[in-house]
This record gives C-alpha cells, sequence and structure tokens, in this order.
DNA sequence: TAATGAATATTACAATTTGTTAAATATGGT
DNA sequence: ACCATATTTAACAAATTGTAATATTCATTA
C-alpha cells in the first residue's frame, strides 16, 4: 500500500480527496498545518507528498524545501489555486515534481500520482527486495546468493532493508540509532558500526553494490 | 547536451518552442508528423519526448504507444489544446509522464522537462565519469588512472564531480561552501581550499585538466 | 612599479569519526 | 540451569576532516 502525506488546510477539499484517495487504495496521513506535516513526514516517511501551498504557520513551499533537504527522492506534489507561471516555477526550483492548479479533477491528481511514483519506481510490490545480486527476504530476514542463503539476525535484516529503502541517499546515523537503540547514550554506542561492518562481510560479493559511509552523517547504500 | 525529440505540426508554435528550448541549450529534433517522429526517435534516440496530441498520419498517443514499447524509460510528455480529464488520463495510461494544456507558458514546459530529466537520471546514474586520462567512479568513488586506482573519501569525489558536472564554468565557492559545509562560517573555514588541494595533487599526472581558482568567485575545472 | 592587503595554496598535524576484532553480556528456548 | 545465538561493549587501528601556521599569488592603489 502506498502511504501518502496530505497536507491541506481547506477541511472540504481535504475529505473529498482523501476519501478518493482511500478508494483507490491509498493510505492519506491527512495535515491541516505545514508544521503538522513536517512531524507527520519525519515520524512516517511516507511514499509521496501532496502539499497546498498556501497554508498557516508554514507554507507548502517551506515545506518542500524542509523536506528535500531529508529525502532528494520522494515525490512532491503542489496543489494551489494561485497559478501563475511564477509559482510554478518556484514549485520545480524547490526540487517539487509536478504542480496542479486548483480546482483539479481528482483522477487527474490520481493519475499524476501514479506516473510520479512509476518513476520513482517506490511501486515494491514483491516481497523479495533485490539487492545488486542478491535477494533479501525481509519477512524471514535471509538474504539469498546465486543458490546459497544466509540467515541474518533481526537487527541486521531491517538495517539492510532501510539502507535499501533509501538506496542512493544518506540514511542519517542519529536517525538509525534514535530508531533501533531508543535514543539512549548514542554518543559512545558502536553497534551501528558493528552491523554494518557485518552488512559489509555479507555483501562484498557484489562490488556493485556498497556500503558507504559519509562520515558525521550517516551511511549510503549505493546500487547502480 | 540534452536531446530533445518534439514533434508539432503547427509551425509557428513548433518555432517558438524550438528556438527557446535551443537558447536553454537543448538540441532539438523537430517533426511536424508522427511517422517523421517515429523515424527519428527510432535513430537519435532522444533523451526526452515532447509530442503533440493532434496531428495528422499518426497523432501523439499513438507515437507515444509505440516509443513505450520500444523504449520503457524515456520521459514523455504531451501538448494539447484539448484538455479535458478523459485525454490527460489516456495520456498517463499510455505511459505519457506529463501533459500540458495549450496554450502553456514556455517556461514551464521547461521547468517540467527539466523535473522529469533529473527524476529519469536518478536512474540511470553515469557510471564513469571520464576526466582527461583520469576516470572516476562516483559511486565507489575511485578514481582511476591507467591501471593505477586511488581511493577518494566521499568528500573528495562529490567535490570533484562537482566540478566535472560543470567543467569549464565557475562553480562558486559559496555554493559549495553552503552546501558541503551547511552554510556556516563559511568567512573564515578553509576546508575547501585543501580540499581543492588535495584534487590538484590527484590530478597532476594530467595536465590537460586544471582546477582553476577564480579570485573572489570559485573555482573551474578546465578539461580540453 | 612598489607596496599593501586580501584571497588562495600548501603542509603538517590534531581532533574526531569510523572500522574491526574479540570478548562480554543478554536473551530465549529447552 | 544450560546452551545457542544475538547483541553490546571494549579496545585499538585506520581513515577522514578541520585547523593552524605559513607561504604564495593576485588586484588595487599609492
Amino acid at each position: 500500500m502506498i502511504d501518502v502525506l496530505f497536507v491541506e488546510d481547506e477541511a472540504k477539499l481535504a475529505l473529498i480527496v482523501s476519501e478518493s484517495l482511500e478508494t483507490k487504495h491509498f493510505r492519506v496521513r491527512h495535515c491541516t498545518s505545514g508544521s503538522e506535516g513536517w512531524n507527520s513526514f519525519i515520524h512516517s516517511r511516507p511514499d509521496i507528498v501532496i502539499l497546498d501551498v498556501m497554508m498557516p504557520q508554514m507554507d507548502g513551499f517551506t515545506l518542500a524545501s524542509k523536506i528535500r533537504q531529508q529525502d532528494s527522492d520522494v515525490p512532491v506534489i503542489f496543489l494551489t489555486a494561485r497559478g501563475t507561471t511564477e509559482d510554478v516555477l518556484h514549485g520545480f526550483k524547490l526540487g517539487g515534481n509536478d504542480y496542479l492548479k486548483k480546482p483539479f479533477d481528482i483522477d487527474e491528481l490520481i493519475a499524476r500520482m501514479e506516473a510520479l511514483l512509476k518513476l520513482a519506481k517506490k511501486y515494491h510490490p514483491e516481497e523479495e527486495l533485490s539487492i545488486g545480486k542478491y535477494t533479501l527476504n525481509p519477512i524471514k530476514h535471509i538474504l539469498h546468493l546465486d543458490g546459497a542463503h544466509i540467515q541474518l539476525s533481526f537487527r541486521e535484516s531491517e538495517l539492510l532493508k532501510r539502507l535499501y529503502e533509501r538506496r542512493n541517499q544518506v540514511v542519517y546515523r542519529r536517525e538509525i540509532v534514535s530508531e533501533f537503540w531508543n535514543n539512549e547514550r548514542f554518543v559512545t554506542g558502536r553497534s551501528l558500526d558493528v552491523f554494518i561492518s557485518r552488512l559489509r562481510k555479507y555483501l562484498k560479493e557484489d562490488p556493485s553494490i556498497q556500503i558507504v559511509n559519509i562520515r558525521g552523517l550517516g551511511y549510503k547504500l549505493m546500487v547502480v
């Protein structure tokens, strides 16, 4: 199921859109302000983001640029009544992927969402993740290579999955640590490093995939 | 340079669009019919396709579906005066990636093209960059020269990549610094200079490439 | 043209972060 | 309680990056 973050302060419109999307089997998280949207984004990591531009507190453009600092891939669609070319250009410049002028047809929104999701390859309906020459079954925590397979531990598998879901972009150290180890004394803990070390060992048969460290920030699973 | 296939039978519009695109450093192949467009597509393999929907002989929709049979990735944008929702949906269903209603603003077209190209490129990352006698693998951060190779650090590699992507033009100091070092105390920090210095050392085997300082502005990677 | 000050280059080194191994500890099943 | 396995800690090695010190280049003005 596709997770949608939908930030829109007009209650009436929001309701219609949310319901339509849910009919089409999207899971919608609706927020009514930019700052609420930002919280939700950090917490839920949606597959696609739909932002109203004009909102109280934090507008859609501001939220979009905050999101882009964190995640350079998640598709972002702007919705707005103010459809001047300047606005559209500004939206794209901030890293938006589409821009719809209100009033819009809900089916067109869905078509545009699906087009972006297809491009961003966020549809992974299949259970198994294909990581270079390897295949990871994230349910059973088994890593396959050719005929052989390695039984990973829970944390090994979760960590690899997380890296894979955000392949080719940085996964922040503090984020992983706070999520896996409940945020305590993450200054000294070196468990993450140890797990990374193990994953690298498992993955060394395929040089086209690499877990690269970005000093001070985190790690990046690079897949060609 | 980006190759654009542009299929449009209205001569006047076609001229305006072609010229605007060329100003923005696109290489435009303009065709006036679907069948001509198909030929051109087969022979020139453009990076992006812009199709008018209503055309004699073969319409844009038909051409798009032929193209999708051949190439499932190249971005396709439809242009049309007939902007009913059915048309838009049909366009997306055929594998189109965007749909613009005429009359449109040329800058909006360009913004949408660039957004799509950026997305498409993400999933076909350049394997290796050829920098003079050197080759840079920007994934593994390895700089090759003849048989030998040097393992670069993440920042070294990113900086070299950035310089290469804008080779022969100035990359602004403040821009690099604010991106790499998060904008803090960029008055005093001399880290960038140190990295430039290191890169020059790595690259000194090939005098035909030079990292030139533009005093007060930034640097320029000159490649002959 | 020489003097001046600002910007840049280079080097060495220190501080910090990360990598790796092995041992210690925790956990869960029997 | 015992065992097997998973995870964490500890210790040290290695790599990356920032800083300081110093030298050099460049542009401007006297």
